[in-house]
DNA sequence: GCAATAGTTAAGTAAATGCTTCAGTTTTGA
DNA sequence: TCAAAACTGAAGCATTTACTTAACTATTGC
């Protein structure tokens, strides 16, 4: 379930930036207006707008508005997409180890 | 240890193109050549080394040259860095939700 | 020695990114 | 009612990305 490729790319791409990460920090430790999202973020609220519309588009966050505040929220099941995906590479990678520590246990043996 | 921001843009960054996850996920499998990692993308040889650079200065792969073939390896640690990244935003956010349940648990019994 | 192998480097290009400013649109509070 | 607050959207611009082709440099096997 959703290791869709291209939703894999939004993730990881999304996270990339330093500005995208720290609002995805600030998020982690509760849900934020627009403003207050932009707030430590030395840059114009219509750029925050825009990463914040990144962080959408890859599932990271999911946002509703009442009146005129935009509310944001961490999705967390996306984060573990990325999570999984990591995990599974290092799973393979020990497996891999242990293959070899094996195989050269063996070869030890028959000396 | 390495949540330095610049190293982190890097790996995620480094991540975010599903020709360099395909290499990485062929190099957790085990050490390959340059061609051979080249050999299942439907790119030019020089667009693979181009991705190369990119996976190496992020740190996720290590290579060294052995005659004219240059052989690639995954360097485990390092994707241990975007894990961490990623295990501390869902840690915060899990605290987070333990907290507000606690407080939800506290007001239903003083009602 | 010399052609094939394996990779490297440079230059060029089209598209995507990360901003900016400016001109809106809703909501809200006095 | 009307100005301030909280966005939103479009246009423009500099930079970076993800390629390409083409020319080049080592290595290796015969």
């Amino acid at each position: 379930m959703l290791h869709d490729p291209a939703q894999l790319d939004l993730m990881f791409q999304a996270l990339a930036d330093p500005a995208r990460r720290q609002m995805v920090e600030r998020l982690s430790r509760g849900p934020a207006s627009v403003s207050q999202l932009a707030e430590p973020l030395a840059m114009s609220l219509s750029a925050v707008v825009q990463h914040l519309n990144v962080l959408e588009a890859s599932g990271l966050v999911r946002t509703e508005k009442l009146g005129r505040v935009r509310t944001c929220q961490i999705e967390p099941k996306a984060l573990g997409a990325a999570e999984h995906w990591i995990n599974e590479r290092r799973l393979a990678w020990e497996r891999r180890l242990d293959r070899l520590g094996d195989f050269l246990a063996e070869t030890k043996d028959e000396t």
